[in-house]
Formats: structure tokens, sequence, C-alpha cells
DNA sequence: GTGAAAGCGCTAACAA
DNA sequence: TTGTTAGCGCTTTCAC
């Protein structure tokens, strides 16, 4: 045996690992005791508890998560879900990176677990991102990623009282317990400012069709015609996804139209080279026959040099935010929900260099 | 309530949430049945199983986790822990990245758990890594970063039975489940070639001084300077951490004297501007008046351009490779211990422009 | 093909 | 200050 390495039997002999009744047993004293001093609950003499917790680092004993959790729900672990399938909303590395550099601060470091459920849509397309939650796997969650237009789970986590944060929420259900921007006043600003500029016929590329941010973005873009009492024409939404291909098309589609004068690239790609590229090739020149506004994630930053606005959506800000009290509401020093929606702002002169295009985390190997 | 969605009452109006005896009082079957369908086990007619199937859809069931691993150990949630403290030993980015990738691909995909203990040296520098495993959190684990000299836990991991991998070894356990390169090797590889130079005194830079794989440096270092026949100086091995400051430090200590004539970086920082600040403080032009060799973890990566050749360490394709081994191991597939020991190479020429210095991970936002 | 009973390790409630 | 009892939700064993 290695030096200072221990490795001592349970009483009896017996295989597997040592239990409360063990401790117990060697320290002369009932299971309960044992199980006040693992818990740090009052009620045990100092002599004893030092006995007890000399035995237990000894032994190195861990009491069993599995039973512990049949008494009283876990508050020791938190939960980070995706509520979207990664290939159809890929998340950038920034956004992934300090996601996690959060967790690492605010839990981690605490000693709170993070347990990830990954991808439950790969083998399940209906699958019920809030199941670690339901199985008493976890005790509260981060909901990362937009909501679908179908989603259940959110309302069900909601009503069940656990403490959890979705970077997202319902346009029906506004009590979700969030940290997000406010895409309808995004589209609504972007709308009105090239309104303002003149524009009649305004193109939108709408990212997250099939989610609720994407919705948001149609009432806001709605919501700003309205109040400039032009008719809304549904041929001037485009659905995008994140694909170079389809915002390629959507813009292409959208400029071939020489009455369309203007362009709201609310995709939320952030991918400049498509856009040209899909202008281009409807002949047209963005900044010279045609305005575009451009959405970003990162604070004043030029995400298209030839826009003539820039449309900032502060997610990653309202996230951190969020995670904090989210953390004080899992840790009982706070009750939820959480409200967190940042507003968007518009540049219309930034003088950084054109970022390039965010790279999709879960894709760094192939 | 929300259109679509299930909401119904446990039998006798019970609070909480539904157990396989609430199912099975619903079908009115009993509730050994009702689990033999949740864990698709045989010995239930179609009939009954599709009506069971039903039912749990209809109410979201979810067995409860902490109630299943009571009676079989998890096999549906991997541990990551980290065996280092992240300030001391500085997860980059891209290997932080490449972990995550690769966990989603094998585990996360297949619908697995990822549990992180992120970081239980903060509250107890003695902190057991593997609290996870003892508490039957996770059934198998991944330890990423190197070994503590003083490192317990691997041993009782080891033998625990659990599957798990480590990114380091132990030197004098051999037997220990790792994914990891051959930093003996690399050091030996390093020192032979400045000798077969004409070197005579060579200084090393050791990275993880607290560590196996530091102690792996220093022993491959001996090794070369034995079979030439050179008696080892313990005043030109400088042991320093990832800060600048050590780096800079090292380096003008070593080569302040001119006898010292040829330098090993083996710190592991990759860190060019340090190393070039600490040859100008000792009054010392590397490639001019003294040789370096420089380690890095990319391949055929230039991480100093003066440098008279590049050592490559494969730790990042050497965990790629244990990954798929130890989701196998984890799946029953195969049996363990998995051990990858990759060789490190040696490059005299590198025609790729020099690599910036990595990014910590855990220090994304301060 | 199906069910009854026991017990996993822990802790809340109550008793001493 | 400490101990006893019961039971959390599930699965295993064994019986029907």
């Amino acid at each position: 045996m290695r030096k200072g390495e221990v490795q001592i039997r349970r009483p009896g002999g017996k295989p597997g690992a040592w239990t409360v009744h063990d401790i117990a047993q060697v320290a002369g004293v009932s299971a309960k005791t044992v199980s006040r001093v693992v818990n740090k609950q009052s009620g045990v003499s100092e002599a004893t508890r030092a006995r007890i917790t000399q035995i237990i680092e000894d032994v190195g004993y861990h009491p069993h998560m599995g039973a512990r959790i049949m008494r009283s729900s876990p508050r020791d672990c938190i939960g980070l879900t995706l509520s979207a399938p990664p290939n159809e909303v890929p998340f950038s590395q920034q956004v992934i990176q300090r996601i996690f550099a959060e967790l690492y601060r605010i839990f981690g470091a605490k000693g709170d677990y993070v347990c990830l459920d990954l991808n439950p849509f790969r083998r399940n397309p209906n699958a019920d991102y809030a199941r670690g939650l339901w199985e008493q796997r976890y005790g509260g969650c981060i909901v990362s990623g937009p909501l679908a237009i179908e989603d259940q789970s959110i309302v069900r986590i909601h009503r069940s009282g656990h403490p959890y944060i979705a970077l997202g929420r319902l346009t029906d259900f506004p009590e979700t317990s969030c940290a997000t921007v406010d895409f309808e006043e995004g589209a609504y600003l972007s709308t009105r400012f090239l309104l303002e500029r003149g524009h009649k016929r305004i193109g939108l590329l709408q990212g997250f069709g099939r989610y609720h941010s994407g919705l948001e973005r149609r009432h806001g873009y709605f919501r700003a015609l309205a109040e400039a009492g032009i008719e809304p024409d549904e041929s001037l939404i485009r659905p995008v996804t994140f694909g170079s291909r389809d915002i390629i098309t959507g813009v292409h589609r959208l400029l071939a139209d020489h009455a369309t004068t203007a362009l709201i690239d609310s995709s939320g790609a952030e991918d400049a080279a498509s856009v040209r590229d899909g202008a281009r090739r409807a002949g047209r020149v963005p900044g010279q026959d045609c305005d575009i506004v451009a959405w970003t994630y990162t604070d004043n930053a030029t995400v298209l040099s030839e826009a003539c606005a820039h449309v900032w959506l502060p997610l990653d800000e309202a996230a951190v935010e969020g995670f904090d009290l989210l953390a004080d509401w899992f840790h009982g020093l706070r009750d939820g929900p959480i409200h967190v929606v940042y507003p968007p702002t518009l540049y219309e002169t930034i003088r950084s260099d054109e970022i390039p295009k965010p790279r999709p985390f879960f894709d760094v190997l192939r």
C-alpha cells in the first residue's frame, strides 16, 4: 500500500462503501448522531463531534447522495440544459465561455456541482430538457438558449417551484424567470430607425423563426410599421437559420426586389460575408442603394462595415446578472422568479473594425 | 392552462411528483410491472406495456434518480473533475473546448449527463476531487489535469473499480488509467538534443514542479545527462509556475550564469514574451549565445521563434483517444484500465508563425 | 406474465 | 445531548 494511504475495512468486514451506520458503530453512537455531524447540525457535544469527524476523515466517508436526496431535494447541484439543438442554434464559443466562467465563479467555487444535459434532442426531438429536475438530479437549472414556439417544459418548470432561469422567455407567459434582452424592442428600434430615414419597404431577415425570440422580432417590426401607418407585407419577412447558405438566399430574395430599400439583419449569425454575398447576387450594394441595420451581441462592435446602424442586444450581460440572482434563489437568499430583461441599444456610428463571425462551440473539432 | 399542457394530479390528490406506485395504481398493475416498463425489461405483455407507456407520457413521469441509484450505480452520468486548482494550473481555452466538444460528442449526444466538479480546492486545499464518485453522484469520471505529488485520490479511484481516466499519471503507480504524454521522454529528447549540439550546462525551466508531470521532466533530464556521463547540477533546474513573473525570473536566473549555454522551456506556459524578457535581463540573446528548446501542445507550432527546436507533447490528442476508450468502459463495452501514452516529437524546423500564448479558460471575465 | 415484500442509506419527527 | 422509528421511491428476490 502506498505511503499515507488509508484503507480501512467496514466493521464486520462488509464490502462496499461506508455508511452512517458503520461510522456510528465504530464511534459507538447512533446513526442519527453521525448524520448530525455530517450535516453540521447542532445537538452533538464537541467531543463526540470531533471523534466522529476524525473517523469520517480517516475512512474517507462520503454520504450517499441518492439516499440523501430521498429525504430532501438537492441543493448542491445546478443543472445546465440546452433548450434547442446545437446544430439548429449554435452557441458561439464566446457565449459558452462566458456562461462557464460565471458558473465556475458562482457555483463551482462554492463547491456546488454543475450538471450538464448536453443534448437530449438527438435521441428525441421532443425531449424534455428539464428531465434532470424531474429526476431530482439537480435542484435548479439554467435553460440556455431560445424557447421553441411549442415549448411546454418551461411552464412546467415554472409551476414546479424549482429555482430556474431561462435565457429567453415566452411571448404569452411573461412570468417566465428569465435573463434575456428585449428582442421586440430591438426589432422596433431597427424598423423605426429605417422608417425615419425614409424607407417604406423594409426587409426583415428573421432569426430564430421557430422560437419565441423570433416571434418577438416580428412583433417589434409590425409595431413600428403600424405606428408609421404602413401595411405589413409578409413577403418582406424571411425566417433564416444560422447556415451561410440560408442567409445568402434570404438576403438575395429580399433585395432582389429593388423596391425594397432597406434590410434588418436580425439573424443573430453576425455573418457579414453571407449578407454581402446575398446582396451581390441581388445586384445590390449595401450602403449605396440599400440600408442595412445589423444586429450584434457585442457592445459597440461592427459586424457589417456597410451597415448604417448596429443594434446591440446584450444577451451575455443579461445572463451574467441573471446567474447571480439565480444563485441567490437557489441558495435560499431570495425568492423567484427572476426578471432580467436588458434593452437593446442602437448605434449609428461605431469606430471598431469589423469583428469576425463567431465560431460555434459544439463544432470545435469537426 | 396553456394549450397542450398536461397537468394531472396524482391518484388520491397527493402532492409532489408521480411515483411508480401512482402509475401502477392508475394502470391497475403492480409497481414492479411499471418498473419493468420503465427499464425496458421483458416479462410484460405488449398491451400492458403500451398502456403503461401512455400513462407515463401523459403525466410526464420520470423515475426518481436518487431512489434508483440506491439499488444500482449510476450509468448515465459521467463526472469531470479538476485535479489541480485552476489558478495554479490554468487550463487554456483550447484544451477546455476540446474536452467539452468530446464530451458532447461521446456522452452528451447519447443522452448521458456530464457532471462538473469545478473547484473543490478553494474551500479545501486537500479536497478529494473524486467526491462525486464516492457520493454515487456519477458512475465514472475524468480527472482533468496533472496529479499532485502527494495525490492519494487517484489510487483510491483506481481500487474502487469505477471507470475513470486521468490526464496524467503517477510516476510510481503505472497502473493509473490515463491518457497523457510521456513527459519523461520529452525531457530526455530535449536534453539529448542539446547535448548532441555540444552543450554541457543545460538549464531546465521545469513546469508542474508540484506534480508528477514535473517529476517526469526531472527524470528524463537526468537520464539524458547520465547517458552522456554528465554530473547533474540541481541549480540548473528551476521549477516555475504559469505566471509571467515566475518565468521571467526563472530564465533570468538560469541564463545569468554565462557558462549555461542552453535552456529547455518545459514550463508548459508557451509564453515566448516572458522567456525573451528573462533572457534579455540576463544579457543573453536566444539563438545567438544560447540555444533554447521550447515545449508546445500544438503540433508543428512555433511557440518561440528563436528556439533551435520545438518539442510537441500531444496531450489533447491523447485525451481525445482516451475519452473514447473511457466511454466504452463506462458503457460496459470493454474493461479498464486505459493506457494511452503518446510519445513527444522533436521538430528542428517549423515553418509556422509564432503562435500566441494560450489564454486561460477560467479567466475569461476578469 | 405479474405481484408482494424487503431493503438500499439517509434524515425528520419524535422519544428518552 | 443522544437514540429509535419510520419511510422516502425504487428494484431485487421470490412467489404465484
